[in-house]
DNA sequence: TTGAAAGCGGTACCAC
DNA sequence: GTGGTACCGCTTTCAA
């Protein structure tokens, strides 16, 4: 149903004018007298008149909106980045469409589906773990739609992307931990099709390497889903609590897999960081209050989310087709606390 | 731009048909011979052909999409109900749209304009803290839009709402306080408009008066903006700790509000709960994993957005006008932890 | 059984 | 300066 009040026919009939003359008085075409266009305006703010967008953008082939995939709004890490992205877009006069895909590459193929036929100028999108076949993006790139990836990026589609700094924040946390006298790090992360797995994966080995400390495969425990289910975490956990040669610290990332992580370390009544301690990424605001406060990787949500829609928004409005992208890399900030005090 | 490859006229001029025969035959109409109707779908299905939803709700007036007005997908109760809402809605064949108000009556009444623009079935709505005057949504219920209140309702605009119980949650959390030994329970919470801060304090007072104690007005603390912005909390906590008469346990509505509360209290270095109890409405996973573990009203945000889905459904599907309406009410769940241990 | 044409709400080209 | 009209993609009478 269209509940607008009023349409531009109505203001035609009403004025007897054509609804051609009322279109251009009302987009203030140089055609029309003035006279007519304060008529046709002011007939229109009195009864509130608004522009169907649904028919202009049928028309006009364009719809001021952005379409944007994460994986789910619940990690407060995706929420920011949508604040992010909100603040950018509505400046611009642009709307926001917001799917998520729960980790699934169904709901991922659909949303985009569905986020296309409504008509959308550009597409900000984080990819799902589950994703390996980029075909449905690889397509709507080729008939030139922009995209812009954030946070999990693909290499196989050459576009602006904007991402944190994976491996450095891996590099820092671990390098913490190793300064703080722990040597036996393990690591429960994504699967390592995401890009962040890979990156932070990297970070993390490079300062393992240089603290001349080989990483023993069973210390790498991958959650099919990125956390998404508790049980994941779970298994993860408990193997490598089982292990002869227990870790005596572990990185995490993705804001669930580290707060998971925390919570089943407390009810084991696993002392932290005596006995075992944890760094991880979060976007959390709670990292301070928690039990014990939580070393934490920060990555600036809000900003990844205004950075990659200036980006799209340079894509959407350039007259001529772009040929050269950007990969933009933001800082990461690790903050230090209880979870990971120096051994000792 | 449109980034559907293919059109219904694509089709109809490739097989050399008209451009009702294809759409009759797409909508397997009784018109059309079998072996149109197979030569047609064969087409569409290899050329990948997908309905343009925007000209089809142009046409019927219908869009098969809800909208979703909320103060904030940060806030995890939020974010939860519109996991509730998404699984009902897909199931229906219904796409969502998300909007936050930031709990701003403007942005409020903007992104409503934007969803019934966008041509959406029905609405789903929280109220902004600052919403007072409700002329936007009774216009539009007037104008037949179904629309179904959750979480923050009001009595201007009868329809179906879902709520949570509000004031068995404050008095469950008042009582366990009371029954803690604690006696001046002081009260920060969001203005007094919106409906659940209405509720929740009469449940607050309730218990109170029940144990023969008499309230002082300034145990009562509103955030205008239901602890958007840190500022209002930290302005609120510090009056209570300045009096005289100094509150011994405090009961926070609101995610924000609550853990904001034990974050700023943790900072002052107050004792919890031997100084200063604390008790709050929150939705976070974190509740048992915070410093100290907090005591919290928890409500069934996933629930109420599969009900408010399911009554708005009825309402878009209903052949005929619907008059009688349901506020259905949402069990809360107190969960007792250390932040309000019993006093000695 | 199939097709022509109108129309949903706008925009824009072209006459007058 | 104003109006007629075609069109965006699709559905739906009404004729053929």
């Amino acid at each position: 149903m269209n509940f607008n009040t009023i349409t531009i026919k109505d203001i035609a009939t009403a004025l007897n004018l054509s609804v051609s003359t009322v279109s251009k008085a009302l987009r203030d075409s140089y055609e029309i007298s003035e006279k007519t266009k304060k008529l046709v305006n002011d007939y229109a703010r009195e009864h509130n008149y608004r522009p169907n967008p649904i028919a202009q953008s049928l028309k006009q082939g364009n719809s001021k909106s952005i379409g944007i995939v994460v994986s789910t709004i619940e990690n407060q890490f995706f929420s920011q980045v949508i604040n992010g992205i909100e603040s950018v877009a509505y400046k611009a006069g642009f709307n926001v469409i917001i799917t998520q895909t729960h980790e699934s590459y169904d709901l991922e193929v659909k949303n985009v589906e569905h986020l296309t036929h409504r008509s959308i100028d550009g597409l900000l999108i984080s990819l799902s773990t589950e994703t390996h076949d980029l075909g449905h993006l690889k397509r709507l790139n080729e008939l030139g739609l922009p995209i812009v990836f954030f946070d999990r990026i693909t290499d196989e589609i050459e576009t602006h992307k904007v991402i944190s700094d994976n491996f450095k924040g891996g590099y820092d946390a671990t390098r913490h931990l190793l300064d703080g006298g722990y040597r036996r790090i393990a690591h429960i992360t994504s699967p390592p099709n995401i890009s962040i797995t890979r990156e932070r994966f990297a970070g993390y080995k490079k300062a393992m390497e240089e603290a001349g400390i080989t990483i023993p495969d069973e210390y790498i425990k991958h959650c099919p889903h990125g956390g998404r289910d508790v049980g994941e975490i779970e298994k993860a956990l408990n193997e490598l609590l089982l292990l002869k040669n227990k870790p005596d610290a572990i990185l995490t990332t993705s804001d669930r897999i580290t707060t998971t992580s925390l919570f089943l370390l407390n009810k084991l009544g696993i002392k932290i960081p005596q006995e075992m301690a944890i760094v991880g990424f979060t976007n959390t605001m709670l990292a301070d209050v928690l039990s014990p406060s939580l070393s934490s990787v920060y990555q600036p949500g809000f900003e990844m989310g205004q950075k990659a829609t200036e980006l799209l928004l340079n894509l959407i409005l350039s007259k001529r087709p772009v040929y050269e992208f950007e990969t933009m890399v933001l800082p990461t900030q690790l903050v230090t606390r209880r979870s990971t005090s120096p051994k000792n």
